[in-house]
DNA sequence: CAGTATCCCCCGGGATACTG
DNA sequence: CAGTATCCCGGGGGATACTG
């Protein structure tokens, strides 16, 4: 799995806010995981929530959440192929800290329109 | 500020899941929250704790936390230059996430040790 | 002490095309 | 439908040296 070693200062693991950081963070994961908190979805729902995500990304960041254990992946080996998404009871653990995230990204965004001069930059 | 528009989909500001990982993502930046939750720190008192975190990245990640407005840098203007860093008040709304993300990281730890073979490529 | 200034490299991630 | 296979690019991040 990726690096999983973020060597820093020596400490083999590393410190457990950089550990959780490394499995939800990346471009798409903390998306990925909301919507799945929400319910089991399949590839193309993915797809349609997600519109800017390819295929190539959503695959290798469900795959990253597999190998983390964080997500269990369903195949139904049925004529036209149907695979499920689903947070594993592991992963449902992250939920807490997915909704909150959620919860503060309003608050940030509420906090800097118009406060900070964020759009002010205007490049 | 970075991106900070994460186009994804074409929602202007993106998810707010999304917004929060921008914001603490990073390499370096949960770990840098992580420290200053437990209370106000120097330059160099990060350089301590985080060995290797490089000084160019440091003053980037603290730049950024800062425009953010979750992290406040107090300069004192005395001859061996002092400068501290602290959560400002709407930073220290994000504590919650990071002492979660924490307890997470352990207990993400615990279960994969001797379970996926994390520490088994031994490098 | 608390930073800048350069240079450089790697890989996360995007675009596109193909397939069981 | 749910993926691989390639190719490619930008910038996040590292190393090192210098400074008010």
């Amino acid at each position: 799995m990726r690096n999983r070693k973020s060597g820093y200062g020596g400490s083999p693991a590393g410190c457990p806010v950089e550990v959780t950081l490394d499995v939800i963070g990346g471009k798409w994961k903390g998306i990925i995981l909301y919507h799945l908190s929400s319910g089991t979805k399949r590839f193309n729902e993915f797809r349609r929530l997600m519109p800017a995500l390819t295929q190539r990304m959503l695959t290798l960041q469900l795959r990253e959440l597999e190998e983390d254990g964080v997500v269990h992946r369903e195949v139904y080996p049925v004529v036209p192929p149907k695979v499920e998404y689903s947070l594993t009871p592991f992963g449902n653990t992250l939920e807490p800290i997915i909704m909150q995230m959620h919860e503060w990204g309003i608050q940030f965004e509420k906090g800097n329109i118009g406060n900070k001069p964020c759009a002010a930059e205007a490049e």
